[in-house]
DNA sequence: ATCAGTATTTACAGAACTGTCAACAAGGTT
DNA sequence: AACCTTGTTGACAGTTCTGTAAATACTGAT
């Protein structure tokens, strides 16, 4: 009845992933079901297999997708953040950390990790690294490189924990409903005043005495 | 032909909640399936329902008893800690957040979280916090509450996203198998040695001065 | 020992979902 | 205009899973 006017493959797989990205941020990667989908998207279900050869592929695409979107915005905020002038460097740092999982989309990238979707995480985090050492540089110019890992592993896992469970943890402290931002410009802050020689612990010490004689 | 022994109520739940653990830990709980967990439990797969009412009942019982262990050894963790000397209170303190989620648990915890499962999350935090500020008095007399209570948010959201998403951040990072662990003691000790100054940000004082002229 | 209660099981009903197949339709190409 | 490629669809097959119902077996109490 409809016109079923037809699409590229492009325009298609867009509207599909679109569809399928709503779907998954409310009921997670394993509640996505392609009829769901379909319906979304006005088409009928079986397009969505040809398009993408089963759901595993069209759950595989969607968090490229996802990933890709998400380093995009990332690398571009730290990329400002490097050239923003010292005043405005905690203001800067603080749009990284909002940038990097804006609510529900970080929550649905989280979950179809643990289901085991696949995505480019390692070239990405490398990149992510490689910024965020430019960035530390601009505020004290001996900065380790392997202090820059560790706050990069530091901040990430916090992301991932907030937009996992920030808002039940948020609630559970009595936290208002403005302070998560608040927290992450408090975390921001906080990491740009952590001097480099404060992040050298006892047990570098001891690291970089290994034991090697055999 | 194998014989039935009628267990307890009891024995029968913790049986098959053993069972359902491990399925949990390994696929999701999106992925468990009741027929598995009777298979792995040695019994038929009604006698679960009489058991739990549904396969959402189980879910939510084993959600519930997961939050009440990984609770205890948290709590216990820091009790020790605050009695712990003060050259002993790193590696303390390294302890609190080895047991906080101990591997594939805190995995399963996190996914069952996140796909809607009931804890009692909220009255545990609340006494996790007090015993964690009580852990930073012994080191510092003038700790802030405040100041406690971003610090335990941080370290849960660190937690949290170090068993969602450690492995594959560790790995995209370069970091070798054994640094997981040293991870945590960097941040253990990291957190031990933080001024309690040094977490009072800019912000705080804007905040302290809001603007309600209205 | 008999009986009541319930833990346990076998068989089955019903629903939901993925993927297949054949047919149709739209859009560009010759 | 005829045609070919392919996006699109309706109907269907097959599988898998949850929950139900009735029968059975174990255990403790009287």
């Amino acid at each position: 009845m409809a016109k079923k006017t037809h699409k590229s493959p492009e325009q298609a797989r867009d509207a599909i992933l679109d569809a399928a990205e709503q779907i998954v941020v409310q009921v997670g990667p394993a509640g996505l079901r392609i009829s769901a989908v379909a319906k979304k998207a006005g088409m009928a279900h079986p397009n969505i297999i040809h398009h993408f050869g089963s759901r595993e592929g069209l759950l595989n695409s969607l968090a490229n997708r996802m990933g890709e979107r998400a380093t995009h915005r990332i690398t571009e905020a730290i990329k400002t953040a490097v050239d923003a002038p010292a005043q405005g460097k905690a203001a800067a740092m603080t749009q990284v950390l909002d940038t990097a999982y804006p609510g529900d989309e970080g929550r649905a990238a989280v979950w179809m990790h643990l289901s085991g979707a696949e995505s480019s995480l390692k070239e990405n985090m490398q990149q992510i690294v490689e910024l965020s050492h430019q960035l530390r540089k601009t505020v004290s110019e001996d900065a380790d490189l392997e202090h820059t890992n560790r706050l990069v592993m530091l901040v990430t896992l916090a992301l991932v924990g907030e937009v996992v469970s920030g808002q039940g943890i948020k609630e559970a402290l009595g936290f208002a409903e403005d302070n998560r931002a608040h927290f992450r410009a408090w975390l921001a802050e906080i990491l740009l005043n952590l001097p480099d020689d404060q992040l050298s612990t006892s047990l570098d010490i001891n690291h970089s005495i290994p034991q090697n004689h055999k």
